[in-house]
DNA sequence: CCGTAATGAGACAAAAATGTCTCACATGGA
DNA sequence: TCCATGTGAGACATTTTTGTCTCATTACGG
């Protein structure tokens, strides 16, 4: 095996360790290295290989999450047309991340030495930027502070990875749900072309 | 003192810790007793004297929170006049124990033996007939499902509460942030008397 | 002033989790 | 086949957390 296929596969068990442990946290908090280990199918050595520790496993789980919500922010491409199907494009992005943004979202442990990663800044600047941009546009309304719709934004994606993971939303209907009731809220607005009968 | 002043003084306490604890937990899951205690302004020893262990702690931190729901719930007279204004009211009652319920809704330990507590099941009951209500009477809209409104208010709360404790918010704008993006979503409706220049 | 009762501080052992190590085994390339 | 490398299993000591205890102190009512 070379260098180059260890590296690679390498990579890919990281990833999927991250991700098992993610889905393992989120539900559990307080699991134990062991328990990760387990739920990735893998000993507590080769994680404690690849992982100094449990801080060591949570700032990975923080760098991962940064670095899918920077790729999906990317991928939705939030400068071009209408804001509003940019929020949708953004919000499709993430699901696939959402339920690691769930954890790492109340994982408020990350930035208790001191200050939070400067990734989460930026990102949030970002989404943050999108929401203006459709203020100003006269697209969205203005008396909802685009710090308020970020944070919506990223309570909404945990509550929709929740339901659809407690079956109680099926799951192709994540992406609707939230940008519907982001957008539009729960109101009837009979002027809208969507809710006409 | 007598025994009935005794126990009122020992609810006093208890609720207070139990305040201190979800404030604690809600920062950061993994602390200990110890942290708790110290949180609470109690010794560990007093801590262990009212509540046997971690788990007796969250089990009555549980039962607060449902409580306060029921009684936010009471308060709201979900059923009364519209279902826009009940919700209003709702977020309003339940303003002051959106801290407590950003913990538990993320505590999904508390379900891990087997069942959750009907205690929630029921208070979801409530909150869903309230959005069925608003939909019947065709206030809101019907291609989001009372479930998915539940389950997003829940998540709003907790964004509502972070965002305030983190100061991104002010903290009497937390019931208007909250209710105007779960009725009224982030776009302008020009049809909408409220958001005409 | 005197008891009652709760508290805080701390000692202590038991339990749990962590970090580190060794070793046998499997896998895949040379 | 042989070797290199990663892995799982488990032993082991260390650290952390927990649960339980004692005792001095404080607060409050009689």
């Amino acid at each position: 095996m070379s260098h180059m296929d260890y590296a690679r596969l390498m990579a890919v068990d990281r990833d999927h360790v991250l991700r098992s442990a993610a889905a393992l946290l989120t539900r559990k908090s307080t699991a134990t290295m062991d328990e990760v280990a387990k739920s990735a199918g893998i000993s507590r050595a080769t994680l404690h290989r690849q992982f100094a520790g449990r801080d060591a496993l949570v700032r990975a789980l923080e760098a991962l999450g940064i670095a899918e919500c920077e790729a999906a922010l990317d991928a939705a491409r939030p400068d071009e047309g209408p804001a509003s199907d940019a929020v949708r494009r953004l919000v499709r992005e993430l699901e696939s991340a959402a339920a690691l943004l769930a954890f790492l979202y109340t994982e408020n442990q990350l930035f208790e030495g001191g200050a939070q990663n400067p990734g989460w800044t930026r990102i949030d600047e970002r989404v943050a930027d999108l929401f203006k941009r459709g203020q100003a546009a006269g697209e969205f309304r203005i008396d909802l502070t685009p710090a308020w719709l970020t944070e919506a934004l990223y309570g909404l994606l945990g509550s929709g990875a929740w339901a659809v993971s407690e079956g109680r939303v099926a799951s192709r209907d994540f992406t609707f749900m939230i940008t519907e009731l982001l957008l539009g809220g729960a109101l009837r607005h009979p002027a809208r072309p969507r809710e006409e009968s």
